[in-house]
Order: C-alpha cells, then sequence, then structure tokens
DNA sequence: ACCTATTCATAAGC
DNA sequence: TGCTTATGAATAGGT
C-alpha cells in the first residue's frame, strides 16, 4: 500500500513475507480493537502462522466466550456435547464467571457516569474506593437484592443474595442466557422496568413488616401499552 | 481517519455507529483476507454486533476447523498447560474471579442502594444508560483497573454531587469529614449512621418539590445505644 | 449508496 | 525488530 502497490497474492520472499506478516497482524488486530470500540462490537481474532504459531485477539478478554456465543448463535445444536468432562465444566463455569464480572463492570462504570477512570486522578480513585467500602456495609446491612436487573430471573437474584453458587449447570446457563440480555440496551431498560413493576405490586399489596425498611418509589410514568415505562 | 480525527471511543449517534459498524467491519474482513493471502495465513475473525448478530470470516473457509486448532494449540503449545488446567488451578482461578464478582457486587450495592432505580426518573436512566455503554469501552480499550483500593479523599463530595444524589453542600462537607473515617471497619459503620441520620433528619423536615423525585431511604435499623445502627 | 478530503496503514529501505 | 518516509488505502462526514 505504499510505495508501490502489491500484488494480491503469496509474498514470496520469506522475509518480506514475514516483515509485512508481523505488519500487517498488527494492524488488523489494531482494526479489531478500534471497532469494538467504535461501534460496541464484541471481536475475536485468530491468526495462524504458516509455522502454527498462534495470534489472537479477544475484544471482551475472552476468546473462550466468544467462541461459545459464535457456536451458541451459529449452531443451535449443543446437545451433543459428550464432552462435558469435569475441566469443562469448570471451564464453563470460569466463563460465566467472567461474563457476570463483565455485566458488573459495566453496573458500575453506568453507575459512575462520566467519571471517566482514564480521566480520574489519585485521590478520584481513592474517592471512589471509599465509596465502594460505605456502600458494602450499607447494602449488606440491608440485604436488599438491588441487582436483580430481570424478574425474570429468579435464580438469578437468589445467586446474589447468597453470593453466589453453588449452582446446578442448569441454573448457571438460565443465568447466562440472562446476562447476556441485558448487555444490551433493552435489556437492562426492561429490566429497570421489570423491578419497579415488581416493587409497585408489592408496595401496594404488603405492608412493611419492618425487616424491610426500603420504600419503593415510582419516578416513572406508566405508558398506556405493553405494561413498560419508556 | 477521514475528514477529521475519530476519537477512539464509542460513537454515541447509533446511526453514525452503525454506518461505521459496517464500512469497518467490512475493512476488517478485507484487511483478513489480505494478510491470510499474503503471508500463507490462516486466520478466522468473528464480530458480534451489539444486537447479537454474527458477522465471521474463515479464510481456510470452516471456521469450526479454526476453533478447533485454537483450542488444540491452545492448550497444548505450552508445556505448563497441564499444569494450568490442574483442578486446583482452576478452583483457584473460580475463587479469585468469585472474589472479583464480591467486590464489584459490593460496588454496585453501594451505587444502588444510595442512587437507587427507583430515585431515577426516565432521563436520569437514559443519562446513566448512555455513560455506562462509554465506560465499558473506554474501559475495556484501555484495560485499565479502575477499582482503587487505597481509601482517603477530598473529592468524595464531588462524586456524591456529579453521581449521586441532590445533597447539600452542608451534607457533602459532613460526608467529607465522615469519608477520612473510612480507612477502618469502624470508621466505614461509622459514617455510613451518621449520612443515614442526616437523611432522616432531612426527610422529617423537608418536603418533595416535585422536581426532585429523590425520597431517602432508611434500610438502617436503629440500634439502643450510640446513635448508630451496626 | 456514492463522494472527496483527510487520516491511516504500510512497503521499502536501513 | 525498530524507525522513517513516500504512497496507496481506508474512511468520516456529506450528499
Amino acid at each position: 500500500m505504499a510505495r508501490g502497490k502489491v500484488q494480491m497474492r503469496r509474498i514470496e520472499n520469506p522475509v518480506h513475507r514475514q516483515v509485512t506478516f508481523c505488519k500487517r497482524r498488527m494492524g488488523l488486530l489494531k482494526k479489531a480493537k478500534e471497532l469494538s470500540v467504535l461501534c460496541d462490537a464484541d471481536i475475536g481474532v485468530m491468526v495462524f502462522s504458516p509455522h502454527g504459531k498462534v495470534y489472537e485477539l479477544a475484544t471482551n478478554g475472552n476468546m473462550q466466550g466468544l467462541i461459545e456465543r459464535y457456536k451458541g448463535s451459529n449452531t443451535e445444536a449443543h446437545g451433543e456435547s459428550s464432552e462435558q468432562n469435569k475441566p469443562e465444566v469448570i471451564q464453563q463455569e470460569v466463563l460465566l464467571l467472567r461474563q457476570e464480572i463483565d455485566l458488573l463492570q459495566k453496573g458500575l462504570r453506568y453507575m459512575y457516569g462520566e467519571n471517566d477512570i482514564n480521566h480520574m486522578n489519585l485521590n478520584e480513585l481513592q474517592a471512589l474506593e471509599s465509596n465502594l467500602e460505605i456502600w458494602v456495609h450499607n447494602i449488606r446491612y440491608t440485604k436488599v437484592s438491588y441487582i436483580s436487573y430481570s424478574a425474570q430471573t429468579k435464580i438469578f437474584s437468589e445467586m446474589i443474595i447468597f453470593n453466589i453458587l453453588p449452582l446446578s449447570a442448569e441454573q448457571m446457563q438460565i443465568i447466562s442466557r440472562e446476562i447476556e440480555m441485558l448487555k444490551t440496551k433493552e435489556g437492562i431498560l426492561k429490566a429497570a422496568n421489570d423491578i419497579l413493576q415488581e416493587r409497585i405490586i408489592e408496595q401496594s399489596g404488603i405492608l412493611d413488616t419492618g425487616s424491610n425498611m426500603m420504600m419503593p418509589q415510582f419516578p416513572f410514568q406508566r405508558t398506556m401499552e405493553g405494561g413498560y415505562y419508556f
């Protein structure tokens, strides 16, 4: 692409080929990262050199996760996994945990809004940390399940209440699916609505029993249709 | 890359984002093909759009094959991988991930506790949601560990002003002062209580003005002595 | 979807 | 592998 157009065919000179491989490989991964960031996409790239060396990029930091996702969206049939060995199961658990971490991180960033970490100084970071500590105790004592974004997932909230696990593979899958939903904008907003609706119902039907000091709020105007507020 | 440099962060305008996604996706796949041809490499690319659609490229025409190859070289390549896959090691990883989840949950609870979804109106929620998405990729791209473990701060009040509830300057100062005590467990508990007490006083003295949908919550049970709830 | 003005990526050469 | 530069490619913003 510079100093002379290049023919789109295998570079015969081994040295040139190697150099180009290195340069373009970096370029490719960079482009992938950029696309991921700019367009909110998860991207996985695997590059196998002719000599067998593998270079990879997973924008979500976990190639296994992307592969699973790929398989899932590509082939509906994934019941043939007789390979569900013990290691496999554990690997799966790790994957799910990472997904959850991803979700939780999103939630945190969400709440912290415009406070870009990259632009935060030491004091700000320390402040953030202090916030977390306070919160820890706040919630711990209130025993409020604030994270259950989705009313559809009873298990998810249970998991959080009990600090997760042990859960069956089945439950994990359910949770995993729910987490996937929560990654989308609609999912988040919808889930928020579900919670609100739950609380509305709860409040209108149940008196505070003392142990639960929460007082539901209703900041959203209900629309005419659908049952959602957005 | 043309007509103005573009910031490496999520494109907010949905239309622009979609257009860019399409263009750059094509560019990425093209680059991958070129690298494959020029340098005799096998390349697999998986792109997951934020809406779940999958775009892929497997230069050998078979993504499954590349995935298998990836798994194979990934688990066997490292001589220590046998060590890496030992149950104990994986268990350890699971443990660490769970710890991280715990921490993140604490952070979330913190935020949701004080900045409860129920206290936010539609605009606030949408604004926060936008922020979240920006943050996700911002952090992801820079791979910055945003969790700071140290404590102490003057800026805590600023954070509260920007991210959390409308509090008076007076309250801010009170909180800020209390933050200094958060280094110890007792300090944390005490501060949280002080904040709660402030809010209780506030609520009992001030009516909701309408524009402010916030309604303070009192999740703590007050104990008999000391004025603290723990 | 098509058009440029620009920025970016990179082939050569060291 | 790293740097430099001339040049071809990719693409952001418009239409």
